[in-house]
DNA sequence: CGACTAAGTTAGCGCCATAATTTAACATCG
DNA sequence: CGATGTTAAATTATGGCGCTAACTTAGTCG
């Protein structure tokens, strides 16, 4: 409905993001391959990658030689070119890890959190700490840091300031950019969702390579969903698309933490499963502070006890209508399923998820799609955050830091 | 992933292609607007209407005078540029409609369908027979079609052929275009789900104009919806996204024509709101042969039979609970409703339907979405239908058929 | 009737991608 | 062991495109 915007050199960015792209993702490639590849004329790839090169951000990596003729000359993205930092804030402890442009880790710290409603305040004192220290300890100077990428719980709404709504710890529009300004912070940062986050580290990096359309489904203690349409994540008119954990798929069911019923977290969420088992065995549940080892013993327990089997396939039943309508509604090519319980559960309930989800699923999209486990981990949330700045790079197709070409 | 593709002079094309919707969609601009309105610059729009005026693609449509000054020429397109053809293909009948490029309607004609389930030659022979009479009716030449849009039940998979599968009806990879093909049709066709026309109907000239992140909602017989994500409506992987009737609402609950349990159309389809009805009575629901009439007998009787209203207002609870996962997932601006008994129901039920979305939905999401009425009603398939060869030619910012520009 | 104002057009410039051509670096063969 | 062929990469020539800036056109107003 609103067209706007003119197209100019634009067509210059668009090419360097795209052979920068190319380069990134397919290691290694010769100028050659390059034109063959994104179908650019072999004039254009030497002159858009001389540009490239004078820029410092690839670099030749060594020849090929070819059956007669002259060797090719392969060129990379130069990992030292620039880093990045990833941050994952998670209700118990903030994660820094700090990467070269290859995505290598060259550093990492990890503060835990005090308080068990982490305070907006804390969170921001231990990001600008941790930043400092994995910058130190990684002998790089600030200038080098392309920028901060920092997966949050709740959603982020980009609007003249960035805020952070996160209804289950008690966050109402926490203005995090701002505050991590004011601790004198001053490199770009990117915000983004940590299950979004993390769903991008499966996309580039694991179980997600190749797809176009996928959901990355994360079950944890909440539960979640990445959505990649046509190789982006998707946002929705607020940021707030995904919120898989919060669909009614018991109507009238359960009472959910969102204060709705029936939600599929109430029944898969880790907390859904443990109160579930507990009221199966009339009030005498596995009992343990620690969700993720209640779990763990839950799971053990299957093998013996009739109850916990029946309620971890229930719990695989619920999870696969809930993909079941994820297929439905997007239409993906792959599901990869992660978080803490959904690998767990994955060992041996992948297959019981997937009968449920041939049930719940029409029969067409569902023959389309194919179900994986993630490869990652939830380690990926703060990797899918360094992941961002990455984005951001290639997109512009070279440093966004110095606008316009300023090297004339 | 896979960044290809090159651009030359489809910087050329896009800005046609810019300029073409702007004044197809905001009626008649000078060009002055033009400019400010796209960000082009006043030459550019200068040097790409003139094309335009030699393709005859647009037209000059007399003066606005200013205040002091050279008065504007407006600028639109032109209606009698070319005509566009939008069919719908229902279970019932198969509706021809012949529009110009403004929309507005010059022929239409209706073919009922002999039997129940309809079969594919039968829809062929109607579709051709109809074709020619519009065109006929219309006074105007085969060569002034610029395509034919068909709206469809079920899922159009584009492939090698394009085929149609329509599990309802017993469709199984039903190649129509070749199948017109062979009736001698040699117009371009452009085939799609008939709720995602009508969906598409109602972005352009209904309730949904405006908005880039949207739903509609089709409550009828079955149940459907079309997904529109920045302002393209949403495919997936395989062209099944939107779903919607066969997402499980009821773990486990009321069987439903696609095989599954608990599907939401199962519960607010109009099937499943008379079977409840008839189940709540005690197996005596409304007798009726006919799902409109009986539904509007239902409708009438809730203002006496508590019964009645009692049904109708869990039908309303199912819809919102559907709608809330609607806004949870693609968390649109805009939820819009329709269908034959979406609009019947709406009258009344619309407050309860809104109450039980935001029961059901996260609040902040809910909070930035509103949900309307469709302006449209079912006649909309044929003109979504027929705006999909339009979209063809917007897009491609001229006419498609002459591939490059013929007259150099 | 000439100054003023706004719309639209023309001229010149720089940028960019393609195609054709040239240079470079090998392998193989007679 | 140099001539020849082959493939990769760089260079040059060419044409298209949109932008800026200057200019023309067409009205109104004093």
């Amino acid at each position: 409905m609103e067209p706007k915007r003119t197209t100019v050199r634009d067509l210059r960015r668009h090419n360097r993001s795209t052979l920068l792209s190319k380069l990134f993702f397919d290691g290694p490639l010769s100028r050659h391959e390059l034109s063959q590849l994104t179908g650019l004329s072999a004039a254009t790839v030497s002159n858009v990658t001389a540009e490239l090169v004078e820029d410092r951000l690839i670099v030749e990596a060594g020849l090929v030689e070819s059956d007669g003729g002259r060797p090719r000359v392969l060129l990379r993205v130069d990992p030292k070119y620039a880093h990045v930092v990833g941050i994952d804030v998670g209700e118990t402890g903030v994660k820094v890890e700090l990467f070269d442009l290859a995505m290598t880790r060259l550093a990492a710290v990890d503060h835990q959190l005090n308080s068990v409603e982490p305070d907006p305040a804390e969170v921001v004192a231990r990001t600008a700490d941790g930043l400092r220290e994995v910058i130190e300890a990684a002998g790089v100077t600030e200038s080098s840091v392309l920028g901060v990428g920092i997966g949050v719980p709740g959603t982020v709404e980009k609007g003249t300031r960035t805020l952070v709504h996160a209804q289950t710890i008690g966050w109402d529009a926490v203005p995090l950019p701002t505050m991590l300004r004011d601790q004198g912070i001053r490199l770009p940062l990117f915000l983004d969702n940590g299950a979004k986050t993390q769903g991008q580290a499966e996309m580039w990096f694991g179980a997600g390579r190749g797809a176009r359309h996928a959901v990355i489904v994360l079950v944890g203690s909440g539960v979640g969903a990445a959505v990649i349409t046509d190789g982006q994540t998707y946002a929705g008119y607020s940021s707030s698309a995904g919120e898989w954990g919060h669909t009614t798929i018991v109507y009238g069911g359960r009472q959910c933490r969102c204060g709705a019923r029936g939600c599929l977290e109430a029944y898969a969420g880790a907390e859904g499963i443990l109160d579930r088992y507990r009221k199966a065995r009339g009030g005498r549940g596995v009992v343990d502070t620690d969700e993720q080892a209640a779990l763990a013993a839950l799971i053990a327990a299957a093998d013996t006890s009739k109850t916990a089997a029946r309620v971890l396939d229930e719990t695989a039943g619920y999870v696969g209508a809930g993909i079941a309508n994820l297929i439905n509604l997007f239409n993906p090519e792959r599901i990869v399923m992660g978080g803490w319980a959904g690998l767990a559960l994955g060992e041996q309930w992948l297959e019981a998820v997937k009968r449920s989800t041939a049930d719940h699923a029409l029969r067409h999209p569902y023959e389309q799609t194919s179900i994986e486990m993630c490869k990652l981990g939830p380690d990926a949330v703060a990797v899918g955050a360094a992941t961002l700045p990455v984005a951001a790079l290639l997109d512009a197709g070279g440093d966004p830091r110095e606008s316009p070409r300023s090297v004339a």
